[in-house]
Formats: C-alpha cells, structure tokens, sequence
DNA sequence: AATGAAGGCAACCGCAGAAGG
DNA sequence: GCCTTCTGCGGTTGCCTTCAT
C-alpha cells in the first residue's frame, strides 16, 4: 500500500486554492457530483490532483460546513467523543454536524490537548498523569503558596482586626484554609511517593528529595487549621490506577451526567496532585471548598468534572 | 512604525485499510 | 487473491494573523 497514484503525477498544482478552482469544482460536484475524485479534475478542468479535490471539497466547500469558533457545547462533545473513541477523527465528526474531521482535528492539537496538558491530564486517556514530573509546577506553585503563608501567617498585619475587618477577614481565612488543605494534600501525596520510593517499590530518589518541597513541618501545625471533615474528605478520595482503555473509558462523562471518573472510598491514598482541587471544588460542604472560575469556561457551574490547574486560578493569583 | 515570535489553520504527504471489480 | 480506487488518519509544512518588544 502506498501512495496514491494521483499525487505522483508531476504538474500538478499544489498550495493554497484560488477563488477560480473553488468555482470549478463547487459548480461540477453540484451540477454532477463528484463521482470519481481520480476522475473529477480533469472533467472538471481542475489542474489538481483528484485528492486535493476532495480535500478541499470535504474541509472546505461542502455546503454545510459550519464555520466560526467551537462552542462550548462542541468542545464537550470533542472532549468526551475523544475520551471513548481516541483519534477517530472522522466518527467524532459524525456527532458534530458542519464539522469537519481536519477541523476537529485541528482544534484539538491546538487547544484542547494543550489545555488538557496544562491542567495535567493525559490527552490520551483524559485522566491526570501519574508521572512525578506532570506534577513538578503544582509542586513549585504550592511550594510557593507555603512560603507565602510562612512569610504572612494568618494573624499577622494583614488580617488584624480593624485593619479590614469583618468580610474581609472571613475571606481571608478562608482563603487561607483552602490554601492549607491544598498544602496537606499535597504533602499526603509526596508523603506517599517518599514512603514508596523508601520502601524500594519506587526508586526514584529525585522525588524523595522533592518531597521535603511540599512537606514542611510548618504545614501540619499551621495556624489555621483544617477541618478534620474537610481532611477526611480529601484522604479519601482516591483515583482508579488501572490502565484506560476505549472501553474502560466509556463511563467518563463530560456531560455531567455520566458517573464521575474521580472516586471516593475508604482508601488512604490520594488522587494525583491534579485532582486535589476538584476534590475541593466538588464539595462545597467542606472546608476546603472555594471559588473557582475556570480559563475554559467551566467554574463552579461546568459541567466538566476537570479540576483547575489552580497555579493559574485567579483565585490563587489574587491571592498572591 | 518596524520586526520577530507565537499561534491558528488550511493543506499536503505518506501510509494503512476498506470496498468493489 | 489481486488490483484499483477511495477514505481516513497522524504528522507535518507553510502561510497568515496576532501579539509582544
């Protein structure tokens, strides 16, 4: 199998199309349909491969391709399409009426796959990466947010009483709780990796030695401190290990009415770092919840169970 | 205002597989 | 089973626009 023969003929035109091969071939495959794309330019006095001619047909001058930006509406569609059926491109067109599988194909490399990555989910299985490194800038964020809290515990100046008072401090020190659950959690999960890696299961030395970033003694016996609801809550989530395959992936909704990928029992390990905060978010209850607006779109209000990559959440930013 | 970098997108290439004669 | 044609996909390129300096 190989190329097609079309493409090797020599003299033919290639780049971009003019408005005048655009009418040709829009007028011939309305008048007599394509037929024969091998056929079709040379009967339609097109000095173009007939590949191209379908290409450009397909992606382009077919009359009900829709054009404009992807709605939100279509962007969850991509996104769970792509969590069942992968780069099926074309079959993930068929449920995106007026798009095209290059289009769709497009606007996933660049910017759903990179939003996924910046958030720290795997493009490919659409779940949070395991691997230490995805982790690395949560980790440098949340290193920074501890040194941040040492450097202005709650009590000092800034939330004395009188200083802004009432609101603003209960902001403040909610703020400040969110914040030191964030830190726990996180220093649960590199508490882990350090034990596992001690233990030899996981030899990688690297990470122990990072661990002490986000694990400072400071954390535990912070001023203020964190609900034990809202700490039992965030140990008991944990996160299915097993690989994902299509299949496996079918129960991962983005709709919102499916079942949530993120599960909670009694286990004591946590989710990797990139679900923490949807743990938080997910339970207004606790007293880690908080605000958080999402750069997609979503915030409280999406329907997509994706956490924030909170380094970047305006929340955190205000906050620093 | 000029210029270079970065991002978005249309289009192409090479390959694989399906379908039909 | 072989050949031809068509379709689909991943990867890539090159042009154009936008943005930052």
């Amino acid at each position: 199998m190989g190329r097609s023969p079309c493409c090797d003929e020599s003299g033919l035109k290639k780049g971009p199309w003019t408005p005048e091969e655009d009418e040709k071939l829009l007028q011939y495959i309305q008048k007599n349909g394509h037929g024969s794309w091998r056929t079709l330019p040379r009967l339609a006095g097109l000095n173009r491969c007939g590949k191209s001619c379908r290409l450009r047909w397909t992606n382009y001058l077919r009359p009900d391709i829709k054009r404009g930006k992807f709605s939100q509406e279509e962007e969850q569609t991509i996104l769970h399409l792509h969590s069942i059926l992968g780069n099926k491109w074309s079959a993930i067109a068929t449920h995106l009426p007026g798009r095209t599988d290059n289009e769709i194909k497009n606007f996933w490399n660049t910017h759903l796959k990179k939003r996924l990555i910046q958030m720290g989910f795997d493009p490919m299985t659409h779940r949070p990466r395991t691997d230490f490194f995805a982790a690395l800038p949560q980790l440098i964020a949340l290193a920074a947010l501890r040194d941040q809290l040492a450097a202005d515990p709650p009590g000092s100046a800034q939330l004395q009483p009188g200083a802004g008072a009432g609101v603003d401090v209960a902001i403040q020190a909610a703020k400040l709780q969110y914040l030191q659950c964030l830190l726990q959690s996180a220093a649960t999960t590199i508490d882990g990796i350090a034990s596992t890696a001690a233990a030899g299961s996981t030899p990688d030395a690297e990470a122990a030695a990072l661990c002490a970033l986000c694990s400072p003694q400071g954390t535990q016996d912070s001023t203020a401190p964190v609900s034990a609801a809202s700490d039992q809550l965030l140990r008991s989530c944990t996160f299915p290990e097993a690989p994902v395959s299509s299949e496996a992936n079918q129960g991962l909704g983005y709709g919102g009415a499916d079942v949530d990928v993120f599960t909670c029992h009694g286990g004591a390990s946590l989710p990797p770092l990139a679900d923490l905060s949807d743990a938080a978010n997910n339970h207004p209850a606790d007293g880690c919840s908080a605000t958080a607006s999402s750069s997609f779109g979503g915030g409280a209000g999406s329907p997509l169970p994706w956490p924030e990559f909170f380094p970047d959440d305006p929340f955190i930013t205000d906050f620093l």
